[in-house]
DNA sequence: GCCAACGTTGGC
DNA sequence: GCCAACGTTGGC
């Protein structure tokens, strides 16, 4: 089982969007960048993400949620009304897919970017922090996991 | 709204 | 294949 991170701008879908679906599942589709995509269709049912707000007052890690189907071509990519569309893209060779998630669980206080930033020195490699980054998904290494989640417990936040 | 950083496009 | 121009992301 593998671990990451997946960012969503609250104001667009928030993990209470997620929480308000019916089988609280979702396909996280809209994503059209090649690093990312290559990161979802790299996931596995069962693997466990971190659900990002990003682009907000508060930028933070908000609560978790499990992969529940692997990467499956992005339909939104083939509708021209959907701000996804990308008309280079063919049926017959899809160029984005999407995983499908199911959520888990909030945190009862997020875990903000700057206090992840604290903490930066015990997350090496950790590519949220990392200058420059802006990847929508991104893999999370299993020490960086359960450091994470140890953060939340020790700060009694879920 | 600004802007740094990164990704993509397209002419050559 | 290079690289300038443009577009997007996302924190602040």
């Amino acid at each position: 089982m593998a671990y990451w991170l997946m960012k969503s701008e609250p104001d667009t879908f928030s993990i209470d969007d997620l929480a308000r679906r019916p089988g609280k599942t979702e396909p996280w589709d809209g994503v059209r960048n090649y690093q990312a995509r290559n990161h979802m269709r790299a996931m596995a049912v069962g693997d466990q993400v971190f659900f990002y707000h990003s682009s907000c007052a508060e930028p933070a890690i908000v609560g978790t949620m499990r992969v529940c189907a692997d990467a499956a071509p992005d339909a939104a990519q083939f509708d021209p009304k959907s701000p996804y569309y990308d008309p280079a893209s063919k049926p017959d060779a899809p160029r984005w897919f999407a995983v499908k998630v199911r959520y888990e669980r909030t945190l009862k206080k997020p875990l903000t970017l700057s206090a992840l930033r604290l903490h930066a020195d015990k997350l090496p490699g950790f590519q949220l922090l990392m200058r420059g980054s802006r990847l929508s998904v991104l893999p999370v290494s299993d020490e960086h996991w359960d450091y994470i989640m140890n953060l939340t417990r020790a700060k009694d936040t879920l």
